[in-house]
RNA sequence: GGAGAGAUGUCAGAGUGGUCGAAUGAGCCAGCUUGGAAAGCUGGUGUACUGGCAACGGUACCGAGGGUUCGAAUCCCUCUUUCUCCGCCA
């Protein structure tokens, strides 16, 4: 969420960067400008009559301490007309900042400066690229296939205990996504970051913070009986533990990671492109998440992008990394860089990470702040990414090591697997 | 799931209708003291909105939301949550 009084000071520069991420409702800005104007005379019209309410009710705290009750009575009366009016005028401030919140959340973050303009994924700018591509066989195969093949991933099992999206890992399957699994969180720690287990489980508090709600709530499972949400990324509960909190600066960088299963409806996709591991209802990923002083964000963007390629050159697989264009950033973010794996028998590139800095987006939606060494209160600026999400980690490594006789498992990953070799 | 008791500032902990944004203690910060430190003494020490160049004001906030009242931390209702006991159970 932006900042009203950023908005009223940078009307201009607000627009202009809105018009890059190609949103088109600008007169939201002059309907909360105007809108918070009404917000201040409102309640500045309250207060001035709850001011002389209070000061009334203190007279008459006096007075009938001194006996004087029939004062204290006149003043009573005249002291209960302005209640109606206090009543009115705080419905009407909360109808306001109701409709002030509610255009105030449709503004997506403003994108920095580097963001490239352009509408389409075609338009994202390719910022570097990375490795090599195998020389695979003609004979090469899917991933799915050879999962079968291996008997290592069912998708059918999947199916028939929960439905399409859950695939079901069996034996050196299994094992390589334990694996996975505990070479991120590794790396992770040796990187810096704290290690935090949370809930899969949210509340409906815990999805506006992040921005999931009210927009995204078709994406996301929902227990309606208890009014639970199950986590579409780690990202979610981690960064929620942060929420109405103020910090301390020298407890700044905050560096945190965590292992979750992710939960997604994806609804509407289907089709060939979502084949195998693709795409998934549920999946497994080790989010890195970071609560930083403002004047570093952008540099540790660039740590964090580099950690992810990290991982990613050790698995051996090649890689591109992406600088989003300004029409299929996320709308929270204000530079995204994503992290393309490439797949050699689908021959296509796969999104394994997404790493972003949103500036003082969340911060300002999750009342995180932190008190500078002046003893100001400002809000810190907050970055994640994926590092790194599994399954299309897994059909890489699977399509990309194959060999006539069976998949070579990448040297990094063997003191997590305890083989080298799935046959 | 049943019964009972709580939820107050950074922490501990008073406060049961008016002088309470809130006693007291601890912590923290600054000053005094000291060669330096400890102890001691003095002062300061929440958040948000808002007026003001500022000094300094106004309003709201004592788990959350409603209600009673001229006036609510204090009374009433609902919810959340913590603890104790019972039941159940990985």
């Amino acid at each position: 969420m932006l900042q009203v009084n950023y908005i009223r000071e940078n009307k201009e520069q607000v627009l202009e960067r809105l018009s890059v991420k190609n949103f088109n409702q600008l007169e939201l800005v002059d309907e909360i400008i105007l809108l918070d104007d009404q917000r201040k005379s409102t309640q500045s019209q309250a207060d001035d009559l709850l001011a002389k309410g209070n000061s009334a009710a203190k007279q008459i705290g006096e007075l009938m301490r001194n006996g004087k009750k029939d004062e204290a009575e006149q003043l009573k009366s005249q002291t209960s007309q302005s209640k109606e009016d206090v009543k009115q005028l705080q419905e009407n401030l909360a109808a306001i900042e109701l409709e002030l919140y509610q255009k105030l959340v449709q503004l997506p973050n403003l994108p920095h400066a580097s963001v490239p303009l352009g509408k389409t994924p075609e338009e994202n700018e390719v910022v570097l690229q990375n490795g090599e591509k195998p020389n695979l066989p003609s004979s090469a195969l899917p991933h799915w296939e050879l999962a079968a093949k291996y008997n290592i991933i069912d998708f059918e099992l999947g199916v028939k205990i929960a439905g399409a999206g859950f695939p079901v890992y069996k034996g050196k399957g299994a094992k390589m996504q334990r694996a996975l699994i505990n070479f991120f969180l590794a790396e992770a720690e040796k990187a810096g970051y704290d290690e935090m287990m949370v809930p899969l489980l949210v509340n409906e508090a815990s999805g506006f913070g992040t921005g999931q709600l009210p927009d995204k709530e078709g994406q996301m499972y929902h227990v309606g009986i208890d009014n639970l949400y199950l986590i579409p990324t780690a990202e979610v509960p981690v960064t929620n533990l942060y929420r109405d909190v103020i910090l301390k600066e020298e407890e700044l960088p905050i560096k945190n990671c965590g292992y979750t299963p992710c939960f997604r409806r994806e609804a509407g996709s289907y089709g060939a492109h979502v084949r195998g591991l693709n795409r998934l209802h549920q999946f497994d990923k080790v989010e890195i998440v970071q609560i930083v002083h403002p004047d570093q964000s952008y540099e540790i963007l660039e740590q964090m992008s580099l950690h992810v390629q990290s991982l990613l050159q050790k698995l051996g697989l090649q890689y591109r990394v992406l600088r989003l264009c300004g029409g299929d950033m996320g709308f929270t973010s204000a530079l995204t860089y994503d992290m393309e794996v490439y797949s050699a028998a689908q021959e296509r590139w796969l999104e394994v990470s997404s790493v972003s800095n949103f500036e003082t987006f969340q911060s300002n939606r999750l009342k995180l702040r932190f008190k500078g060494k002046e003893g100001k209160t400002q809000l810190p600026h907050t970055l994640n990414g994926s590092a790194l999400a599994l399954p299309r980690i897994l059909a890489s490594i699977l399509e990309n090591n194959q060999t006539e006789n069976g998949i070579k498992v990448p040297a990094c990953l063997v003191p997590f697997t305890g083989f080298d070799f799935i046959d």
